[in-house]
DNA sequence: CTATATTTGACAGATATTGTCAAATCAATA
DNA sequence: TATTGATTTGACAATATCTGTCAAATATAG
């Protein structure tokens, strides 16, 4: 199952992109994109849709990945990790429906 | 669809306790319990296994509530949230299978 | 009214996040 | 091998978030 930094990094060479210059583009220095390909940082939510920008990628899908990583990487060393995410589906059904505030 | 607090608070009442009680035991200040039980704050996981010891509720049960609701919090304004949560799902398999460090 | 219980909000200290920068390493090749 | 460009690494700074204390305000019971 591919990381998140991996999708970025595989697009970013089938781009024919160097680190310079997408982290130009995404205005961060090209240490932090390096790290973020690596997993050893996380990218902010708005880096990632500027990054499926950038890279040519569909936003949604690219996304989906990041969330789902930043929550299974908080929760994944957890006994009841599958079933917090079960209730937790529910609850995000329930907030849906009576977000009326 | 109850919050934790709110399972907190029922709990402490119909055991008879008040707040200063059960944050003694809990070691925390009457002030940070309250709004735990109001949801304006949350708890961390330690006191979430020791609510469930003072209050004598199912440590499992209490721990999945509070998981399960500080990841809905975090991604319920996400439109792509139960996506999110599904391949969250995959992924906590993948890297519970691949744990070998 | 007075006592006690709870809530509220300002604040402090600790920890986590996000970034910069410079030096080290790696890879290709003249 | 020496040089050049790309990437990685690690120390550090600024900021934001978390977790708690405290005192004052408010609510509740007798």
């Amino acid at each position: 199952m591919k990381t998140t930094g991996e999708i970025i990094r595989e697009q970013r060479e089938a781009n024919g992109l160097l680190l310079r210059q997408v982290a130009g583009k995404l205005d961060v220095d090209v240490a932090i994109l390096s790290k973020i390909e690596r997993s050893e940082r996380t990218a902010t939510r708005q880096q990632i849709i500027k990054l499926a920008e950038i890279l040519k990628l569909n936003e949604d899908n690219l996304l989906i990945q990041y969330l789902s990583e930043k929550i299974a990487y908080e929760i994944a060393d957890e006994d009841l990790a599958n079933e917090a995410l079960k209730v937790a589906e529910e609850r995000v059904e329930y907030l849906k429906a009576n977000k009326k505030k």
